[in-house]
DNA sequence: CACACTTAGTGTATATTGTACACAATTTTA
DNA sequence: TAAAATTGTGTACAATATACACTAAGTGTG
């Protein structure tokens, strides 16, 4: 076994990137280093896997640590280990990534983190390490998944409306979508729970609120789901009139 | 940086998860293990990573001192991290696959393998260290990369027939598919090229031969292809009749 | 309190794709 | 020359995807 010595000199860690969405925006939390190296500078919440630990283990343990969440689901994405990503030595790192409401939890950045943060993913500046080449992989992993299977139920507060589901399949698909379509397929498949409840303080006629049903989607699943959204290739409408009164007439 | 000393004492390894096709059959490329621990147990091609080499780099090395095996394409899939699933200590594996021409290839094993040999996926033994997770989670992937790209032309010969290439899908898919509309599907995708050559020295009607059209797979590729095959519903044939002659009637 | 504003909600006709299914054609072999 | 083996082909029907525009139901305001 001595032989084997010179391997046994390296450390790994684990980098999690947590998306949410909210205010028609997808997000991912980052925190800003208390520590080095890139002190100060937005990073993933990551850090080395203790020697006793597993590797699922020590995502959720690291997530919960710098940020306070805790039961959050993670997904191994992928394994970054090039030579001289880390200053310390070599050290690989193994990327999660998972879906949450932001809504309902609330951060509690440690010691080590001094700040953690909901980030526009569309505005990411320049990370620490090269957390940016594992965001872009965990972002392409997102959109790959929302279009197999309807994802994102995740990422919604518990009651929505369909205007908002489909925002955020806009969002992470980067595309438009047809309105009556996209109600028509979701709708058949069955997944929402119409909670005949209504949208209250909006300046409009309010929306009907959904719920998620779990248990159909864990059947759904079960039997092999396919799900594919295609882009609405509708022209944009042309710009509003100004605030007149319309002739019946002008509508057709 | 005395604080994370600590950490820097694991190693981590590559595994290599090669598919092959032949004689009808999905093959895995197992080497019999030379050396401790496991030794003379069937595994996975593997092998630790230097402290100054990439994990892609280390991949394909590995392989290559292992089998001989040069320039073979490898996508990682997923790292497998238990605490105790190396005796030697801790030590993580990022696990590699590949799909390649079986007749292509000469297997020349190293000192360090004893042995190289195709084994049938489907009567894998039970393979050292954690290996049968990892060539499961490699068989699960090729599975679902084959239903959403036309893959698979990476495991067959250069020149073969709709037929081979129907046998190769039902293979990975462990199910079976409809002839006409499998070939249909094929066909209207417009990436096969027909060498208009036919087989020789088969006991009945040769089979056009067919190549796949790289440039064109590309193409597709970037339009953002999406590909699915069902399976057939379709009822086993009855048994074969005697050999006999048969009036036109009987056929109706 | 009427009307202007805003967003929600809905249906249909057409095109595309998927699916089930059976027999004639071409080669070898005895 | 007949049988065996396997290739190669088309069509009708069903299911799904797509394009597309107006009415409904609230709120705000002059």
């Amino acid at each position: 076994m001595n032989e084997f010595n010179e391997y046994f000199k390296s450390a790994f860690t684990v980098d999690n990137v947590i998306f949410g969405f909210d205010e028609g925006d997808l997000k991912v939390l980052l925190i800003k280093r208390g520590e080095e190296p890139y002190h100060g500078k937005w990073g993933l919440p990551g850090y080395f896997v203790y020697p006793n630990e597993d590797l699922d283990t020590a995502a959720k343990r690291v997530l919960e640590q710098l940020t306070g969440l805790r039961n959050v689901f993670l997904e191994q994405v992928k394994t970054f280990g090039t030579v001289n990503r880390h200053p310390f030595g070599r050290v690989i790192t193994v990327a999660y990534f998972s879906l949450i409401k932001i809504s309902h939890y609330t951060l509690q950045p440690s010691s080590i983190a001094r700040k953690a943060k909901w980030h526009s993913v569309a505005e990411v500046e320049d990370l620490a390490f090269d957390h940016n080449d594992i965001l872009n992989a965990c972002f392409n992993r997102l959109k790959w998944l929302v279009r197999s299977r309807p994802v994102g139920f995740e990422l919604l507060p518990p009651k929505f409306t369909l205007t908002e589901l489909q925002h955020l399949y806009e969002a992470i698909l980067e595309t438009k979508l047809d309105k009556r379509n996209f109600r028509k397929k979701i709708l058949t498949m069955d997944l929402l729970v119409d909670l005949e409840e209504t949208q209250e303080g909006v300046a409009h006629r309010p929306a009907r609120l959904y719920q998620f049903d779990r248990n159909r989607y864990e059947q759904l699943l079960a039997e092999g789901l396919s799900f594919e959204l295609k882009e609405s290739k509708r022209k944009e409408p042309a710009e509003r009139k100004p605030r007149t009164k319309r002739t019946p007439q002008e509508m057709a």
